[in-house]
DNA sequence: GCCGTTTTCGGCCCGACTGTTTTCAGTCG
């Protein structure tokens, strides 16, 4: 088993054992160490053989023990046995909001409810209505929890939260009894994946923002209103939550709510060490229990707070307690890149494949938002689905593309197309295209789409072997993966980019909202291995050119700079480096 | 179940909102 699997079962575990009425904080516990080895940059068969597992913080004997069983057999009795004690439906019944493990716990030893099923006619018949603790309302709550459960999934990309967030902040910013404002949570952090949307304020008439917020069109139903907080049901089913704070609480309230929770729970820890107490209204002396205004530290900004706790200010994309803690103190946390130091993208297609656009309304667009280059990488004739083009099509495109940009020579004008591909990593590991045809593209992105299945070992020689190609500049896409549609597939991401690192292949950040892939939490390895990247658009429609700002997010939790960023280059000096990657000397 | 330069026992982040209660438990973030 992998670290992973075995960081599922940790985390299923904890689950089960609050669902038994467990002490609370051995159920977090097993969740502490579920995230140790989600956060692990190394191989956690090779940890466990060498006996290193204790050195992880959060891995007491009990656990490492169950891990140990798990690398090695990939069974573990006792979680086996807890499974087995409990109904496999109850852990779906946690999904729906409002019910958490002490009302499921009671609902299947009161009712036998066990299964969604179950719940709802326990529901519909009035039973829940009778338990003690519940009531009506709850049960009219479980209702509609369940009906939003099945209606909406949990989770959602980027670029659909984006496009509902901000109009929402847009109006919020324009109240004039809203001071400062910002978004918050995953949101803010540049998550792959958004859970909901969090909004900040600051205002001196919160009860007035409450109910403009509320009452905004893109809200659908309201899930809870108070004096201080709001949340609603917005369009895509998202759930959108806003805070209202004074304004000198609003720096510490965006910190709060920003998190990440692991991020938060460290920050207060650092206050507790110097005999403060940290919280969303402010950093107060002494760890009383008090809001007296006499006891706040005052800070006009997040830069402050994390001032006052002996830190340099930590960007919101890496609040994710991923090592942000250890450099802020030193003061080694890096430059991050920004979106708009980026030239172009390369990688992208056009209508000679399953592209929305000509070459022409591709200049056009990308011309105009200042871009001055724009690979166009079709697919290679494998990927029949997508209308890869044969080897004769290929040359024409080159053909076409030489032509335009002699044209914008012509006119003067800063911006060039360049030829490429995307060419596919055949099941062999042999590409769809011969080197001779390679040679002649200025960009040829490498990029497996079929065989996803194979196992790991096959999986991992086939794109070693492409990227051992001297033709190919980039590796797309490494995984594979959609986020929330499909599960990436198999592959030692580790052994990869050593390969990359050794061929001096660059690897891919596929800007793409569906795919973020590779995924942020291993660039900091790559670019340890002097791996460079390259933030790829994957443009299918001229719209997508606006994935460049979010990839530029997501690289930014991968801790990239500029300088670990291919495509900030001008056009004369990436044209080199291409060249440079050919030859050998990359 | 984990952890320790006050502790090998007794802590473990903490506040708002809801609904069911009449002072609080559960859930959520």
């Amino acid at each position: 088993m992998n670290k992973d699997q075995v960081a599922d079962i940790l985390q299923e575990i904890g689950i089960l054992l609050e669902l038994k009425g467990e002490n609370p904080f051995k159920t977090r516990a097993y969740q502490n160490g579920a995230r140790a080895l989600e956060g692990l940059t190394e191989s956690l068969e090779k940890v466990v053989a060498e006996g290193r597992l204790g050195d992880i913080p959060g891995l007491g004997d009990a656990l490492q023990q169950k891990i140990t069983l798990l690398v090695t057999t990939g069974r573990l009795e006792y979680y086996e046995e807890l499974k087995a004690s409990l109904p496999a439906g109850l852990l779906t019944l946690l999904e729906i909001p409002g019910l958490g493990p002490k009302k499921v716990k009671a609902l299947y030893e009161k009712l036998g409810v066990s299964n969604l099923e179950l719940l709802k006619a326990a529901c519909e018949k009035g039973q829940v209505a009778e338990l003690a603790g519940f009531g009506k309302k709850t049960q009219d709550n479980i209702l509609q929890g369940m009906a939003f459960h099945e209606k909406y999934a949990s989770r959602h990309h980027l670029h659909l939260a984006l496009a509902v967030a901000e109009p929402l902040l847009e109006a919020l910013r324009n109240h004039p009894a809203v001071t400062r404002c910002s978004t918050a949570g995953s949101l803010r952090r540049s998550k792959e994946v958004i859970g909901d949307i969090d909004f900040v304020v600051s205002s001196r008439k919160p009860n007035e923002v409450i109910d403009y917020f509320v009452k905004q069109p893109a809200v659908l139903t309201i899930l809870a209103q108070g004096d201080t907080k709001a949340s609603v049901i917005v369009e895509q089913g998202i759930q959108a939550d806003l805070r209202v704070v004074s304004d000198a609480e609003f720096p510490f309230a965006l910190a709060y709510f920003t998190g990440s929770k692991e991020h938060n729970i460290a920050m207060r820890q650092r206050a507790i060490a110097r005999g403060l107490r940290l919280n969303e209204y402010g950093l107060f002396r002494s760890t009383e229990e008090t809001r007296d205004p006499a006891l706040l530290d005052s800070c006009a900004t997040e830069d402050e707070i994390y001032q006052k706790l002996g830190l340099h200010y930590v960007p919101p994309e890496l609040r994710e307690d991923h090592g942000e803690f250890a450099a802020a103190e030193k003061g080694l946390l890096p430059r991050l890149i920004e979106w708009t130091e980026l030239k172009g993208s390369l990688h992208n297609h056009s209508t000679w494949s399953d592209g929305r656009q000509t070459l022409d309304e591709i200049v056009e667009t990308m011309m105009g938002l200042g871009l001055s280059y724009w690979a166009v990488t079709d697919h290679s004739q494998a990927s029949f689905q997508a209308h890869g083009l044969r080897p004769e099509r290929v040359r024409e495109q080159i053909v076409a593309i030489r032509e335009i940009n002699r044209r914008l020579e012509g006119e003067g004008v800063d911006f060039r197309l360049l030829t490429g591909t995307e060419v596919d990593i055949l099941a062999s590991g042999e590409l769809d295209f011969d080197d001779e045809l390679l040679a002649e593209l200025e960009v040829v992105v490498a990029s497996v789409h079929s065989g996803f299945t194979a196992p790991e070992a096959e999986m991992t020689r086939r794109i070693i072997a492409a990227v051992e190609n001297p033709n190919v500049h980039i590796l797309g896409h490494l995984t594979g993966r959609l986020l929330l549609e499909r599960e990436p597939y198999k592959v030692d991401q580790h052994a990869v980019i050593d390969a990359c690192a050794a061929t001096g292949t660059w690897i891919e950040l596929n800007a793409s909202p569906s795919r973020f892939d590779l995924d942020w939490r291993l660039w900091q390895y790559a670019t340890s291995k002097g791996v460079k990247c390259v933030i790829n658009c994957d443009a299918h429609r001229a719209e997508h050119a606006g994935y460049l700002r979010l990839g530029t997010g997501v690289a930014r939790k991968g801790w990239l700079t500029k300088q670990d960023v291919i495509n900030v280059l001008p056009l004369g000096e990436l044209r080199r480096q291409l060249a440079k990657k050919r030859s050998g000397e990359g």
